[in-house]
DNA sequence: TTGTACGCGTTATCAA
DNA sequence: TTGATAACGCGTACAA
């Protein structure tokens, strides 16, 4: 169908291996006579030429390419960090293929057994699960991976937010403003990610509810309903995911807001929210230093271009990034009015 | 490295064609006596055996994957239709790749040679530009696409919003509110979507000034600066994208909405816009639509299982949906204090 | 029912 | 400087 060596092998009156070496672009290219290397050249350009990804990726066992495993590519702050991703690899001459697994460890299994046999030199992963296991029966055990926003035994390719410190920050902020008794919505606890900030939460306050669920906006709606009926209003809300936040956001009204309704206490950045009426006080991540993070913890652990070298698969240290709270000027004015009132 | 058919073989003492028969699933496996079949199951199981699909699409000339490339991975719109796009594909038995081409051409035509050489089955983009040869240049003539929200001429196999019909429906409302003179943000006008929009607009409107730029947020930012500076105001701004619209807003603070600044006419759906208190009207679209469309509109362009049928090409109608004005609370409360002064 | 042999498109080794 | 030739892992026509 497309184009091959061989074509461009026959039209020049070369061997396949020639037009190889021509091609490449290695140093094995200047071996070459000049001539038939231009020649080579230009029959390639002429017949459209492009290299056969897959028979190179058979051949060398490298594609230079990273697969990225993302829980949820709706989430904004996801999308970015896939997009940064993307422009630092390409600076390491990697490309960079997305995957959704959209809070679901089938497709997450699915996705990391295609990429892995796919023949990614390496991977990034959100996991579902912090299940050591389903990662580990899908990939080859050679594969070099970075764990992002997670935390799991065994494996030190981390690259993460520094959670316990960003919800006491988150907490501290709260407690400022006289806050006591708060309701939580919370992703699976078995995610280290959701237990510390929880952990954090009830060592602050008066816990009066926790809504678990899995990371969708549904979760959020079904909290908010549920703390409505609660004998006792929380005096805010705290989210562990914007997700929850944007989910109890979507069944909020203008007129709601006339009640004194719980802050938002939200991790991660919540989109527009210097414009949002609602009170909300935001632990951010830089989501550029977790981008680059995960860059730079993932190329020394590639194969050296040298085949000799065995793939040194150096223990990486995890990378912990510090966050910090943004307010919002609907939070300030709702701290104001708690203080005044006291 | 990881195992082969190979190593079952040797494992079972078969060959390796009668393992790849019995792993195949196929009608073949069935002439197989079952124990050998079953041994040789046991073994695949024992082993950690999975695929090598490089070899498999190499051989088949068939990946049952499909590539997507967004624009703009980061527009929640977008994200939304990647989400649900894989999971139609995912019905179907294919897996997506999704790639970001960030705005940027380059990008966009390296995905497409990576995508196409890896042998993807079928393509939907969004591309950057509407040139056709950008395109065709990078793919083989052969490979099923979609174009998804552009429309560009010689492609009939496209799905999108009914631009015309959106805008008009746009300007309508807003001239309902008694706007008269407006400005507008744009993607780049060589882009069908924008440049139907702001055809209808002008149609509609006394246009005050027209800012067009990359569909970033940046672009938003600096065509509000370039507003400010206009002698009359403008009554509203029209944005032809979300981006745009979300650029304005970044810089726009809480004190700026004391002073009736103009109101949103925006393409998209504007996340929580129900609680944002900028007047909005925003022409949405279905995504569920759009997403399913690609799919239905795809699925018939591959070429059939069987084998002996040449891959049939039959021209796709353009799929085109019409979408609708939602209003958030802000903008009636905007629109009745125009009407009143009246 | 099973095995042999070939080819998919590349790259790498070896010899010329 | 160049050309056979083998191999990557898989699927399949053909022969047994």
């Amino acid at each position: 169908m497309s184009t091959t060596l061989s074509d461009i092998a026959r039209a020049t009156q070369t061997s396949v291996s020639t037009v190889s070496r021509a091609l490449s672009g290695s140093v094995a290219a200047n071996r070459l006579n000049l001539d038939t290397r231009q020649r080579i050249q230009a029959a390639a350009q002429e017949l459209g030429y492009r290299p056969n990804l897959n028979a190179r990726t058979l051949r060398t066992q490298r594609s230079n390419s990273i697969g990225l495993i993302v829980n949820d590519i709706t989430d904004p702050l996801v999308a970015r960090i896939g997009n940064l991703i993307e422009q630092h690899l390409l600076l390491h001459g990697y490309s960079l293929m997305i995957c959704n697994s959209n809070e679901d460890s089938e497709q997450e299994a699915r996705h990391l057994w295609q990429l892995d046999q796919r023949g990614i030199d390496g991977l990034i992963i959100a996991p579902v699960s912090s299940d050591v296991e389903q990662l580990r029966q899908n990939l080859s055990a050679t594969l070099p991976m970075v764990i992002l926003n997670r935390s799991i035994a065994g494996l030190d390719a981390t690259v993460a937010g520094d959670h316990e410190q960003t919800a006491t920050l988150l907490c501290q902020t709260l407690r400022q403003a006289g806050v006591q008794r708060v309701a939580v919505v919370s992703g699976s606890s078995r995610l280290s990610i959701h237990r510390i900030r929880m952990q954090v939460v009830r060592q602050n306050f008066d816990v009066l509810a926790l809504h678990e669920g899995p990371a969708i906006r549904k979760t959020g709606r079904d909290a908010r309903a549920v703390f409505a009926r609660l004998p006792i209003a929380p005096e805010a809300i705290i989210c562990s995911g914007l997700v929850f936040a944007n989910g109890i956001m979507q069944v909020t009204t203008v007129a709601d807001l006339q009640n004194n309704p719980p802050a938002l206490g939200v991790f991660d950045w919540v989109p527009m929210q210097h414009l949002l009426p609602v009170p909300i006080a935001a632990a951010v991540q830089d989501v550029y230093e977790l981008a680059e993070g995960c860059v730079e913890q993932l190329m020394p652990m590639l194969s050296e271009p040298v085949p000799g070298a065995a793939a040194q698969r150096r223990p990486q240290e995890p990378l912990i990034f510090a966050g910090q709270i943004k307010l919002n000027p609907a939070y300030e004015a709702w701290a104001d009015r708690r203080l005044a009132v006291q």
